[in-house]
DNA sequence: AAATGTGAAGTTGTTCACAGCT
DNA sequence: AGCTGTGAACAACTTCACATTT
C-alpha cells in the first residue's frame, strides 16, 4: 500500500506518518522536518559566532544527531554540501528557512486566550522565529479587556469574517478539551490548513489538514514514567 | 550492541529511543507511554459517561490509533483485557495511571519565570492531571512580586537548598535559551532526574536523567512546512 | 459470536561503511 | 586527507491475521 494520501492527525499519537505526497515536493519523515528546525538553530548560532562552514560531523554534534543522520536529512532536498569540506553556514540557514516557509514572517491566528492563549499572545519568541499572531478570537473578549494584552481579541464569531478578509493559513488551538474539536471545525471550515493544538483532546480533521498537538500534561506524565525507578 | 543504556535527551531530536531497563520494568517503547496517556484521557471521559466497558476497537478509535496497536502497547505491561468482552474501563485506568506514576500528586518544579513560566504557574490543567508545582524559581524573584501568580516565586539561588528540604524529581525549564543549559546543570546537581525543557536549546545531560522539549516555534515550523502548497 | 493476545510480515527510520569528490 | 552522499544492513515500530479464550 502506497501510503501518503493517508494522513491525518500528526503529534503525538502518529508520530511515524509520512507527509502528504505534494506536486513536486518530495516525500519527507516528519522526523525530518522536525530535525531541519534543530538544525537551523544550530546554524543561526554558529552564524553568529562568526563561523561560515560547518562539517556534519560538528553540526550534528551540536543538534545531537548522528552525522549520517544529518547528512541523509539533508539530501532528501538536495546537495548542498563540499566534500572534504563541509556545509556554507548561511547557505544552509537560507536553504532551511525556505523550506520551512520562514524566510518570511508567517501570520497564524489564535483561538481561545485563557492562561495559556494570553501567555502565547504574549510570547516574544514567536516573531523572533518567523511568526507572528495576527489575531485572538475567544468566546468571551470582554473578559479581556482587563489583561494588557499586546493584541485585541475579538469575539468568535468574528473568525469567518477576518479570514475571509485575511487568508491565513496556520491557527493555534488554546481553548478547554470540551470546546477542541468544535474549534478545529470551525478552522478547518474557514480555510486553516494547519492547526497546533495546545487543547488535551484528540482532535479529528479532513486528511488534508495537519494537526501538531503539544500537551503539557502528556509530556509531564511521559516523564514521570520514566523517572521512577 | 544492546542499548538501553545509550539513551539521553529525549524529545523531538531522538523519538525512537527506547527505555532505560529499570530493574523490573521491561523495555517499552517511548510511543507506547506516550500513547498510554491518550488512552487514559479517553478512558476517563468514558467513564465520566457511565460506560464501564470497552473494547480495543471503540478506545482505539478514540485514540486515533489502530485496535491492534492498542492491544499491543498494553500486553506490555500484561494482560487486562477479557477475550469476547473487551477491557474494564476503570480497572484499565487504574491500571494505566499507576504506570504512569499519576496515581498520587506529583511534585514539579519550575525554573524562570517569564511569560511562559508564568503561564505555567497559572495552569489550572497541570493540578487536575496529577501535577503541582510546588516551587517557582527565577533570577529576578523581584520583577515578580508585581504580577499577581498563585505561588510565590524564590531565587535560583534558593534552588538547592529548597531540593535539598523537599526531594522533587522533576522540573520544569522555561528560561531562555542561552540560559537553559546553566539551568540543566543546577537542576542536576541538585537530583533532579526528568526535565521538562521549554527553552529552544538542545540541552546535555547524564545519561540517567530524561529530557523532553517542547518547542513552540519549531511545532510552527512543521506546520508551515507542511502546510505550504 | 465477539474480542483479546500475539507470532509473523510489513513498513518506516537509523546507522554503517565506503565510494567518490574536492 | 577530509568530508559528503548513499546503497545496504540493521533496528524499531506498526499492522496483519488468526489461534485462543470467554
Amino acid at each position: 500500500m502506497r501510503r501518503g494520501r493517508k494522513l491525518a492527525k500528526r503529534g503525538l499519537q502518529e508520530v511515524n506518518q509520512r507527509a502528504v505526497k505534494k506536486e513536486h515536493r518530495p516525500e519527507i519523515p516528519r522526523k525530518t522536518v522536525y530535525r531541519l528546525s534543530i538544525y537551523l538553530r544550530c546554524l543561526q548560532r554558529l552564524k553568529s559566532n562568526g563561523i561560515r562552514t560547518v562539517s556534519s560531523d560538528a553540526l550534528s554534534k551540536a543538534a545531537g544527531v548522528k552525522s549520517a543522520q544529518l547528512r541523509k536529512d539533508l539530501t532528501y532536498f538536495g546537495q548542498f554540501g563540499t566534500r572534504g569540506l563541509g556545509y556554507d553556514v548561511e547557505l544552509l540557514a537560507k536553504m532551511i528557512s525556505g523550506l520551512l516557509g520562514t524566510s518570511s514572517l508567517q501570520p497564524v491566528i489564535l483561538v481561545g486566550v485563557g492562561n495559556l492563549g494570553a501567555a502565547l499572545l504574549s510570547y516574544r519568541g514567536f516573531e523572533q522565529e518567523g511568526f507572528e499572531i495576527v489575531a485572538a478570537f475567544d468566546n468571551d473578549p470582554a473578559k479581556l479587556k482587563s489583561r494588557n494584552l499586546p493584541k485585541t481579541v475579538e469575539g468568535i464569531d468574528k473568525l469567518p469574517g477576518f479570514l475571509r478578509a485575511t487568508p491565513v493559513k496556520m491557527g493555534i488551538i488554546a481553548v478547554p478539551a470540551p470546546a477542541a474539536q468544535e474549534v478545529a471545525n470551525l478552522l478547518v471550515a474557514n480555510g486553516i490548513a494547519g492547526i497546533l493544538n495546545f487543547s488535551p483532546a484528540v482532535i479529528q480533521v479532513p486528511d488534508e489538514v495537519i494537526v501538531n498537538s503539544v500537551n503539557l500534561a502528556i509530556e509531564l506524565e511521559n516523564l514521570s514514567y520514566f523517572v521512577r525507578s
